[in-house]
DNA sequence: CTGGACAAGCTTTTT
DNA sequence: GCTTGTCCAG
């Protein structure tokens, strides 16, 4: 938070704070103070007017959010804040569902959450037995239909998914009986049951209805259809509704969330009011007005015009690095520059990109150089295999019927029991109908396997029990290292250090959380993992370089920003350039820009490494919606007039590729028609150089003039 | 049944 | 370039 803002909050702040009651939207520009709006409010409401904090429901976008809002609230607060409900949407609604979920029909309160990974398997399983192969029907792509439908509240059954495919269809049902049957929710289901409780169920509805005399939410542009309507459930009675956002910082359309939320806020809830925060006391004169012209470009927003009354600062500074490498070395560079002339630490910076796999190059180059850093979000902790399977291995300790954790670890560490045995224990338990665990019982109790098979199941069996029946005043650490010994999976690990000490990583979070909670239960502990994420452990303490996706940033704020990969292709993505989204792909840009204090340094290279090949990249299209004055170039026309590195280059290529290029880029002349796959057709004015690095300036109607890189042309 | 060798497919973004 | 899946010899 900036200092000139400590104690005083501005009039408009002041309003929101001390609004009277109703709903009300607060539209909160970027670094207007937003989240220090909420927390003012939980804390006025509770000192002035003497709300009990467990009658304030406050919910935010991420866990980091959460646990930050918890923290400053206590500090603003005289009594218990340990009350409070704040959190995520599936934190909270895991919450309400941890007390109240049986009172539906099928389903229990020791549930485990299904994270994605484990959502693909279940769909892949059913499509197998559903004889769909997967080469006709991605599972991916099922799963995001899946999700889909579940975040408009739709279930397998339901009449307005008649325009989705058949196939789905059949998959989605089996999926949820599957899912059922492992006594397991997947993370849309968290929201998704939550609703289905409260329509089934309005006693429940109505005692957090009582309960919850206040609700606030954070980032109300990133809400879905469910959760729009939790929201709006719960807020019926009291209508003491309180909501934050920035339409222009709506950037996850992709998971549903709808952008109509909070422009139909004041049609949704009668008499509303609405309060503008335009103030900025984040970034400079420079960065704001880059970021207000970029963002002009977007038809579909509340009108807002962010101003800021600090100083013009530093231009904005866009490289044109050669290739990816050039620019992780440019990067690591300038950071070197920061902050080694000019005052900054190591925790002042940030770099962000389109996708994590940008980040590896950008990881080595400052290995290499000895810049700390700490990377956000990635191939994360809680994906990496040996994390999987302990968590397997507990998820089956609480819930025997987890078909897909149990799956897991039936044969690991490796204990003879492969794929033949493990589908004839599927065929059994299918039989009978039962889940696969009573299956492996049955098997053994009634003999239907051959002898060798029977052996390795019953020690596996009887170590399971073992572990089953450990009692429940041991500590969740002793448990890990029972499992650990006694499935010999420490032994298995030997000679891999790296994997041992991520063991070791587990143990601590697990110590952590025994430390931190009156009871710790295992199911606790697993329910606690599931929603948790790398981006949680985010500290601001240590001093390193912080790396993350442009979604990831949201919220955060930063004295220097870098962003990299300003390419076509990569920012707008491919798919969204497609798909009509560049709008939110612009929203995208806005928020990493907008994290910015004081310098933002923008790299885009001229070739990357894709797929393992290289591939020519032109500048992203949102480069020249910037302001030109406001830009500092750096060697921008340096790829496009250096000739000798043209010719070294093709010189390397097997001379049959070359020739192809050649005869390709010969074909182009002045005058000539060509279409290009982001900017569409254009007329060529000017040709330079020739082989694979031509340059060809294209007018495009759109797009206004380009210089292109021939090959790119069809 | 295991493990190594090879092929295929793949990349948005996250709770 | 990396990860996951498949095939085959032992």
């Amino acid at each position: 938070m900036v200092s000139n803002q400590k104690n005083n909050l501005n009039d408009s702040q002041q309003e929101a704070v001390k609004h009277p009651g109703g709903p009300l939207l607060v539209l909160a520009g970027a670094g207007s103070g937003k989240t220090r709006i909420i927390t003012e409010r939980i804390s006025y409401l509770i000192n002035k007017h003497n709300v009990s904090p467990s009658n304030i429901l406050a919910v935010t976008f991420t866990n980091k959010a959460a646990n930050e809002m918890k923290q400053r609230v206590a500090r603003l607060v005289q009594k218990e804040a340990r009350n409070l409900w704040i959190g995520t949407f599936h934190s909270t609604c895991l919450r309400i569902l941890k007390r109240e979920i049986n009172k539906l029909d099928g389903y229990s309160r020791d549930f485990i959450i299904y994270d994605d990974a484990d959502q693909i398997k279940l769909i892949k399983d059913c499509m197998v037995r559903l004889n769909i192969g997967e080469r006709l029907l991605s599972p991916k792509h099922v799963g995001s239909q899946i999700d889909s439908a579940k975040n408009k509240g739709l279930g397998p059954d339901s009449s307005e998914l008649n325009d989705y495919d058949k196939r789905v269809l059949r998959i989605y049902s089996l999926y949820e009986v599957e899912l059922r049957k492992s006594n397991a929710l997947d993370f849309g289901d968290l929201l998704h049951v939550t609703i289905m409780l409260f329509e089934k169920k309005p006693e429940v509805l109505q005692n957090y209805q009582n309960q919850f005399q206040h609700i606030l939410v954070d980032e109300y542009q990133d809400t879905n259809h469910v959760q729009y309507r939790i929201v709006e459930l719960l807020s019926r009675i009291h209508k003491n509704i309180f909501v934050v956002g920035d339409d222009n910082q709506s950037i996850y359309g992709w998971r549903g969330a709808d952008i109509k939320n909070i422009l139909n806020f004041e049609k949704d809830y009668s008499n509303t009011q609405i309060i503008k925060l335009e103030r900025n006391y984040r970034s400079t004169k420079t960065i704001l007005e880059a970021a207000n012209k970029l963002i002009l470009q977007n038809k579909n927003r509340h009108d807002k015009n962010l101003w800021t009354e600090n100083a013009t600062g530093d231009q904005i500074n866009y490289y044109e690095a050669r290739d990816d490498k050039d620019e992780a070395k440019h990067v690591s560079s300038q950071i070197g520059i920061e902050t080694k002339n000019r005052g900054y630490s190591y925790k002042d910076i940030a770099i962000f990109f389109r996708t994590n796999t940008q980040s590896r190059l950008i990881e080595e180059e400052l290995l290499r150089s000895t810049v700390p850093y700490k990377i956000v979000g990635g191939t994360e902790f809680y994906k990496r295999a040996e994390i999987k399977d302990i968590l397997a291995f507990l998820k089956v300790i609480t819930n025997p019927s987890d078909e897909i954790s149990l799956k897991r670890i039936i044969n690991v560490p490796p204990r003879g029991i492969g794929k033949i045995t493990v589908n004839k224990l599927d065929e059994i338990a299918r039989e009978k109908d039962v889940p696969f665990f009573d299956g492996i019982q049955l098997a053994l109790e009634e003999k239907l396997l051959p002898s060798s098979a029977l052996v390795k199941l019953e020690k596996l069996f009887n170590l399971l029990t073992r572990l089953i029946e450990f009692p429940e005043k041991n500590d969740i650490v002793s448990l890990i290292n029972d499992v650990l010994h006694k499935t010999g999976y420490l032994d298995m690990l030997e000679k891999e250090e790296e994997r041992r000490e991520n063991i070791g990583e587990i143990l601590n979070l697990a110590a952590e959380f025994g430390k931190e909670r009156d009871k710790p239960t295992l199911n606790d502990f697993l329910d606690n993992v599931s929603l948790a994420s790398d981006l949680d452990n985010f500290s601001e303490d240590a001093d390193k370089v912080t790396l993350m996706t442009l979604h990831s940033a949201k919220g955060l704020e930063f004295p220097v920003v870098f962003i990299i990969g300003m390419e076509e292709n990569l920012i707008p993505h491919f798919n969204s350039t497609r798909n009509g989204q560049v709008e939110e792909e612009r929203r995208l840009f806005y928020v990493g820009i907008t994290r910015a204090k004081e310098k933002v340094y923008l790299a885009g290279a001229t070739r990357r490494m894709t797929f393992g090949k290289q591939q020519a990249c032109i500048p992203s299209r949102f480069i020249s919606e910037l302001p030109k004055e406001l830009i500092k170039w750096e060697n921008f026309d340096y790829s496009l007039m250096d000739k000798t590195r043209g010719s070294k280059r093709s010189s390397t290529k097997p001379i049959s590729r070359t020739r192809i290029t050649y005869e390709k880029s010969g074909r182009y002349r002045v005058g000539q028609k060509v279409v290009h796959s982001s900017f569409g057709e254009g007329l060529i004015k000017k040709v330079e150089g020739s082989g694979d690095e031509a340059k060809v300036t294209v007018f495009f109607p759109a797009y206004g003039f380009k210089k292109i890189i021939a090959s790119y042309l069809e």
